[in-house]
DNA sequence: GTTGTATAGTGGTCCGACCTCGGACCTCCG
DNA sequence: CGGAGGTCCGAGGTCGGACCACTATACAAC
């Protein structure tokens, strides 16, 4: 057994500069309406290139968290104003940001949309859908007991569902919902007792979708629902507790 | 009365060059799997800098229409595997890419959440949100004939809603179908008889709201997807036919 | 007071150079 | 022959420093 190393991450300058903007304002440091300082000062001060800064600032753009103005400046937006929902992807990737409120929210998006997936899936699948249902489930199987197979398995499931709803607008969110199940992952499949459980449903899943029964497919997908969310909500408290203990986000000033 | 005079575009330089990129993409002149010209060349074909390149390049990323992957190139993706729900506005931007089956299916999304947010809204929403919703009312009154107005106090509405959900989610959702209205307006509201018809459903609403009863501001809800579907995809089928007689979408070579 | 104009500050674009990454190929040597 | 390392090339990533374009404002002229 070789030994385990660790990949020690190079990521690109502007990640760290989007990164430590993004928080600043999810955290508050930077509130509505603020202006920003302009694109030359953020550069010295964080010292990295001007282009470097505009990446980084066009990306906070992107996700409606800031408003860039010509000849003005870049003010901070509203963040309830925003139509960007990878914005939560931020907000789940900051320990600061995670709250029991916000996870129960995404929880209840996710329960309605999910539901509705999967009834759209029973009634619009194609046998090609099932093919590659029935080869997820043959993975699943492999899979054992490696906690990451067994997650990536479940993101792909979501994946497949939202094909199979034919509508892309559900396909994005599905995609945004298997995003969200990777990063989440540790919080989710932490033990091996939930991966048999996951193997149940997906099985079950794949029946309900082979006789195109949405009924039977939501009554899995609301069982399988009632634990996982049940699961995330606890590891969440849990987390809190821990958070309330040793509040010491690390800080980094410049 | 002041002349209208159009506000002659004089947008970015990065603009143009998403645009186009965009629409490459977007309408199949790049495949899935295709690697894009190196941005080197890219900016020389394109008459512009590398910088702006970049930024456009970064910008598709957002949209997970590519794959910059670095050391290598910038590679086209599966449209269905965004995650990026802001696709649908560029999708909607450009004649070539709206279909009847496309609008079909984000009526149908809209429908699915827009009937789940008014019913979260009966159930969450405060006073303050019933103060704003009466005083849009009241806009909606003076607007009178003036169609541009209507159509700001419909999106406004959107917006309100969703904040009444009280489900960031459902927020961001909302503010993109707001932003979607706004896109669509001329689709949308193109007769006197719809503001009337807007009015009262307004009206409808709020009184559910105040009412606190969720089955009512479905229904209401309800009776006007009803209406506003058929409207939209009626104007789309004209649009395609029209397209049929002139089917030349201006062509730019390089 | 109104109008016009200069000016300063900010984002937008440009250039050209160098760094870093990844793959292909080449060389060495067991 | 075959694997480990070296070399090179083409791609994205970063740099800095110049200049352009837009906005708001202050101030001068009317």
């Amino acid at each position: 057994m070789a030994v385990e190393l660790e990949r020690l991450e190079t990521s690109r300058r502007v990640d760290g500069v989007v990164e430590r903007l993004r928080s600043l304002i999810l955290t508050g440091a930077y509130s509505p309406g603020v202006q920003l300082p302009n694109e030359r000062e953020l550069a010295h001060s964080l010292g990295v290139n001007r282009g470097s800064v505009r990446e980084a600032l066009q990306r906070l753009e992107f996700l409606e968290l800031i408003d860039v103005r010509h000849g003005q400046g870049s003010f901070v937006r509203e963040i309830s104003g925003s139509s960007a929902l990878q914005l939560v992807e931020a907000l789940l990737g900051d320990r600061r940001t995670i709250t029991r409120e916000l996870l129960a929210q995404i929880l209840e998006f996710r329960r309605h949309i999910a539901i509705h997936v999967v009834e759209l899936a029973a009634i619009h699948r194609t046998p090609q859908h099932l093919e590659r249902a029935r080869r997820l489930l043959a993975e699943d199987d492999e899979a054992g007991g490696d906690p990451e197979r067994a997650l990536e398995v479940d993101v792909q499931m979501n994946v497949l569902l939202g094909q199979a709803t034919g509508n892309l607008m559900y396909q994005f969110l599905s995609n945004l919902f298997a995003k969200l199940i990777r990063q989440l992952g540790p919080l989710y499949y932490n033990d091996r007792r939930d991966h048999a459980r996951s193997l149940r449903t997906h099985r079950a899943l794949l029946a309900a979708l082979e006789a195109g029964d949405p009924g039977r497919a939501r009554h899995v997908l609301e069982e399988m629902l009632r634990y996982s969310e049940e699961s995330i909500l606890a590891q969440a408290e849990q987390l809190e507790a821990e958070a309330l203990i040793g509040p010491n986000a690390r800080e980094d000033a410049s």
